[in-house]
DNA sequence: ACGATTGCTGCAATCGACTGCATGATCGAC
DNA sequence: GTCGATCATGCAGTCGATTGCAGCAATCGT
């Protein structure tokens, strides 16, 4: 076990123990210049490092070359199922890459975000992804501006061109309103996100188009806008939908989450799902097969979207001068029960 | 805007700003050596990093220190909705303390385990905070001899003394069992973990003994062991038991994932729960409270696992000779729908 | 007033890997 | 048999921060 004072075999040990100098050895082990090395003496430097278990130190590495091998993800809430399956996807990418994750979360806060932001960034992270929900951010643009590789999952940015892998929000959209169409509804109310991300806004302008398209009732008091992506805000939204004026008999979700809310109020105000009304989800996150009643939801393909956004990172990296790709991944449909046709004769809902 | 060749100031940077040398300037910044530097002069260095942003390189700092502030978190899956609130809780533990987490997924390979501690250890992590399953481990035996400072969440482990973080399982067991007892149910069955894993054994044991200490009908029968923390292998297990002779009004499942395996058999078979057959899960994951009907559980403090075991782990790299403490957080039943009083004349549930 | 202590700062080596340049060896060609 | 080309290898400096040691000045004691 031969190995420097410290445990673990530096560079020299393995020189040393194959006959050569440090630099012959670091040349023969790394795959781009082991050219430049006689084949048998760089067959033979690796085999002492294989046997001695020798591991480049990737901080000297890193301190040479100003790469860290290191990837900062930056979402809101880890907890949220939303991004678990998303991180899983963009480590399935990054690992065979040689590179490692660093998440921090931001739940949703500007300032934690620039301090973690801060802390990826002083850990000399190449790259960024990022998924948290503000479409106009000043940090962001910083970055660009900065020229801080980065790729956005799940959002677009607004005014620069960033790269981003989302799902097909509006097909996902109309895939859900024509379901609830086909079951015969015609008066159906969409609970949006929050106007301040891409993705609440992209949904509702979806969710009237294809209204529209399929000729049902357009009525703007039918669209409400949730402040936030939780079960709270998804609550208060069914709630003020309730309290209005305006039939409905159905209701797309902008996301699960607010699905969710939606069932509290339902229970609260105790509606029956389906009976009374028809809820849709929207990202088709776990368990929700368990629920009572299993929701209906538009099913996004999470770990895809984090493994997309890798590899447009790596890209980035890469080739820094590349123009900004956009990757947009289908949804599908699941149909649960928590759809039904409208009662014959549905009034307002309250 | 003063900086080095690569745009980050470098303490060079500082130091020529400050008209000190860099030395200097390392000792007036680090906290710890600021003492023995001229109060006036150290005053300024700050100054100087502060407004130039100055940012120490940790690879440089890593390289010469052989420390590289970050900890590996060996996780199975982080998509099982147990583990993203205790990732929170160390992380919010590590953070402070200048630390970061480097996250690898086991999926409870065993070979996919060793490579990925690899990972970690050639990136030079300062500790291990493992949540992996099996509590016979030659790899963690391994680590343990080579005094990698290392701490378990969830699960305790075997035969050397390592530091853990775990819930009250037994505690938790009792009040699951005195729930049911209390609505009347007398002959209550146990969906138990595998025996490979440290809680499915002590959770296995503590209901048997709650059973006894009821008074209530301690039949082997009752106990059916799931080979997976997993809602397959919970479906499974229920249907042996419901396969086999003994009756039984309620049973206990070592995990909500078990519990939820059980839901899928429920409708399969047409069973109403709570009314034929009382379910209580363990572990208090999210949305359990949407179930259909809403799962009664033992919730465990998730977050608080996660920053005790990483608040353990800082104490033993600071000091690797204090002998393995062990820490053991209080749990709480949450009472839901999925439990009610047997029904009258309960027989055999089939 | 002189040697000794204390306080502050600079010098230079070090961590481990990488890399431009130079040197040495080998071989073919004329 | 010598010269130049080619190939393989070694040398030494570099990345940025840390730290033992030395040096210098100011202060103290007697």
């Amino acid at each position: 076990m031969a190995a420097g004072p410290h445990g673990t075999p530096t560079l020299r040990d393995v020189a040393e123990g194959a006959g050569v100098h440090a630099a012959t050895a670091s040349r023969a082990l790394n795959p781009a210049t082991r050219g430049l090395v006689n084949a048998e003496t760089a067959r033979r430097v690796m085999k002492v490092a294989e046997t001695l278990g020798y591991r480049p130190n990737p901080m000297a590495r890193g301190l040479k070359t100003a790469k860290s091998g290191t990837i900062g993800l930056v979402i809101p809430d880890l907890t949220n199922p939303f991004f678990p399956p998303v991180v899983r996807g963009i480590e399935e990418v990054l690992e065979p890459a040689g590179y490692s994750g660093l998440i921090v979360n931001t739940d949703n806060d500007l300032l934690r975000e620039r301090t973690q932001v801060d802390l990826l960034r002083s850990r000399q992270v190449e790259g960024l992804i990022v998924a948290t929900a503000l479409v106009d951010h000043p940090l962001l643009e910083q970055l660009h501006r900065e020229r801080v590789p980065m790729v956005m999952v799940n959002r677009r940015p607004h005014g620069f061109d960033v790269p981003s892998t989302v799902p097909d929000d509006a097909a996902g959209v109309a895939l859900a309103v024509e379901h609830l169409a086909g079951l015969g509804h015609t008066r159906i109310a969409h609970l949006a996100g929050p106007t301040t991300t891409s993705t609440g806004g992209v949904r509702a302008r979806a969710f009237r188009n294809a209204v529209r398209d399929l000729g049902l009732d357009d009525d703007p008091r039918l669209t409400v806008v949730c402040h936030r992506w939780s079960e709270d805000a998804g609550a208060e939204g069914l709630r003020t939908l309730l309290d209005g004026d305006a039939e409905f008999t159905a209701v797309v979700a902008a996301n699960d989450l607010i699905a969710l809310g939606c069932y509290d109020v339902l229970s609260e105000r105790d509606i029956s799902c389906p009976d009374d009304l028809s809820v849709v989800g929207f990202n088709g996150m776990p368990f929700l097969d368990k629920l009572g009643p299993p929701l209906t939801t538009i099913a996004i393909p999470h770990q895809q979207i984090g493994a997309e956004a890798a590899r447009l990172l790596l890209d980035a990296i890469a080739d820094p001068t590349r123009s900004a790709r956009s990757v947009l991944l289908p949804v599908t449909l699941v149909v649960r029960e928590s759809t039904a046709p409208p009662r014959r004769c549905a009034g307002a809902v309250r």
